[in-house]
DNA sequence: GATATAATCTAAAAGGTTTTACTAAATAGA
DNA sequence: TCTATTTAGTAAAACCTTTTAGATTATATC
């Protein structure tokens, strides 16, 4: 019933708990003899040392946590975190790390974050403000932020506004007068003010460019929608049955986007002829749709290589009893790619 | 620098460290006025207990691992696992336990394996004969195996024999004769067997199908594909290239499927009409693609809540020190989903 | 033969919590 | 007033490993 633990084989073996250890560990500390004896007898008896006690004595763990800004089955839905995690993995994967994903879990993300046994925290889409992140810096725990703005800790973002811009722009250089914007709905809820760095951001360019040229900002026009197909599509909809008749589209995610074209192309409109659309992020579903989606570029799987970089970053750092002032805020950049949603 | 553990509260609150322990995990055997002086120390000093500490005392950590059969990277790609582990998750957060992946890395799963602490594995896509899956049993840790023949443990499987029987007789029964196979590559490497128990099922169905209406069953029809969409594409186009010109397509996923979909487009195809297509799993993308992808449909979300329990059953079981000679084997059933890419 | 060094191995402490068993003080019961 | 019970708190053990410092024996040096 109980697992064998260091002691059973030290017996079994006929040594000390410690010659066990050192088998493992440190065998020039043994005879090669004793060496090849222990290691028998553990792999005999199933033995694998209790990773909590190791986990405990050496400080840390080898995983890391990747703190998400919903629940994970939303996550898993949106194919931004997909390629997001794959290049925090493929990082994992070089420096012998593993991979922990907390999410907002019955409404306490506190209680998960309490019991994981983390060496760090990447956490996405929350500022430093919110609550959760000023528990970890009170508490000690080292983490780096990602899509939020940070002072304390490192951070890794896009220039989120500069790519809205460019979106913006290539619309209203168009002529287009009559833009629907579906934005992320971050930007709009009250209660949850920490999230809403990056909507802001991408809001802010959007309207830069309407303003450059002159082109009426009208809030009707723009509409909060969940990060999903199924929120494109509801929010395209009720758009047009509140009167609208756009000609173009700003998706602030192009799972938003591409929403919004079936629902386009369903009322019988065509894209990109009748209705121009760019959207946000350049996820792999972009090029895949038909017709391939115009959207800005965002270089998702280093962003993830980055968070994690900079999270080891910190552990050396804090290793070498470094107290950086300067702590990294890496800004990373965007850029707009056309494909068949525009002409 | 060093993290605040429960003695430094305690000296600060002036009590020893079971009170403040008590304080939060028993406060009924403390005073009242007591405990709210030593919760505002906890909280004042940024006090939280080290997980790992705890998790070794309690012998259980609240993780359970999802060992994968691909690097995370490939798998995060496949919407089958977006479905399945959304599954998982959905029990996990009811049962507030939290979710660890691991994945080969490094050609090293065992060391993975041996420093995850968590309290049972769900293990993906490997036969109990798997040397891992043995040395979980050896060393008497708790696991579920889905996709995966097992009699040492609890399992979860689909009917993917009959599932596949339907998608081929659908073809053959329409007088197909010339049907193109994109089988799983895990059903033809030697190197690793243990794999290709749900391959081989798919395979055996198929051919039920074809020897049942004596459709002569061509071993060079019969291509190995990776699951994804390149795969599917890359397969379709090698077998045209042989000179191959199916009327129907079997994809034994989704993504092959949808991948070879593409293929045949782009060579001036049409579908359904020059080529049927079916594929295997029904994951979110079949609904998503033009045309509809027709398919197997197997309850994906379901198998991961199902293994979830079986897991969490096994603790229970153990807890009660019942040796349950009848490990739970359950099998869900599969059905036949009708879209555009058949007529 | 005595001493210095190297080779093997072990005892004990440390890591941070929870829990069990126990003490001391206060209250209740008679 | 004395005993029984409750209340409030503590000391120490347990969880399992790694690491440090030390012990014992064998080997090398002079």
């Amino acid at each position: 019933m109980k697992r064998t633990n260091i002691a059973d084989v030290a017996q079994k073996a006929g040594v000390s708990p410690t010659a066990v250890s050192f088998a493992f560990n440190k065998p020039e500390q043994l005879n090669s003899e004793t060496v090849n004896r222990i290691r028998m007898t553990a792999i005999e008896m199933g033995y694998m040392p209790n990773p909590m006690a190791r986990a405990l004595i050496a400080q840390r763990s080898g995983i890391i946590g990747v703190m998400l800004p919903q629940p994970l089955s939303t996550v898993l839905a949106n194919p931004y975190f997909h390629t997001f995690l794959q290049g925090i993995s493929s990082m994992c994967d070089e420096q012998a790390l593993s991979l922990m994903t907390l999410s907002p879990m019955n409404g306490s993300l506190d209680q998960a974050i309490a019991r994981s046994p983390v060496d760090g925290f990447i956490i996405v889409g929350y500022n430093e403000a919110h609550h959760e992140v000023s528990l970890l810096r009170k508490r000690g725990i080292q983490y780096v932020l990602v899509d939020g703005d940070a002072t304390c800790a490192p951070s890794v973002n896009i220039d989120d506004e500069q790519g809205a811009y460019l979106a913006a722009k290539y619309l209203v250089d168009k002529g287009h007068r009559d833009i629907l914007i579906l934005m992320l709905d971050t930007a709009f809820g009250h209660t949850d003010e920490e999230l809403h760095g990056v909507a802001m951001r991408r809001m802010r360019g959007y309207r830069r460019a309407f303003d450059e040229v002159s082109v009426v900002w009208r809030n009707e026009w723009v509409l909060p929608s969940v990060s999903s197909m199924i929120g494109g599509q509801q929010n395209f909809d009720a758009a047009y049955e509140q009167g609208l008749r756009p000609t173009a589209l700003l998706g602030a995610a192009d799972a938003i986007a591409i929403g919004a074209i079936q629902a386009a192309i369903r009322r019988g409109m065509k894209v990109p002829e009748d209705l121009e659309i760019i959207g946000y992020d350049d996820s792999v579903l972009a090029s895949l749709v038909q017709p391939g989606l115009s959207t800005v570029h965002q270089p998702i799987f280093e962003k993830g290589r980055v968070a994690l970089e900079l999270l080891i970053g910190e552990w050396e750092s804090a290793a070498a009893r470094v107290t950086d002032a300067s702590t990294k805020q890496v800004w990373l950049p965007t850029h707009l790619v056309l494909r068949g949603t525009t002409t």
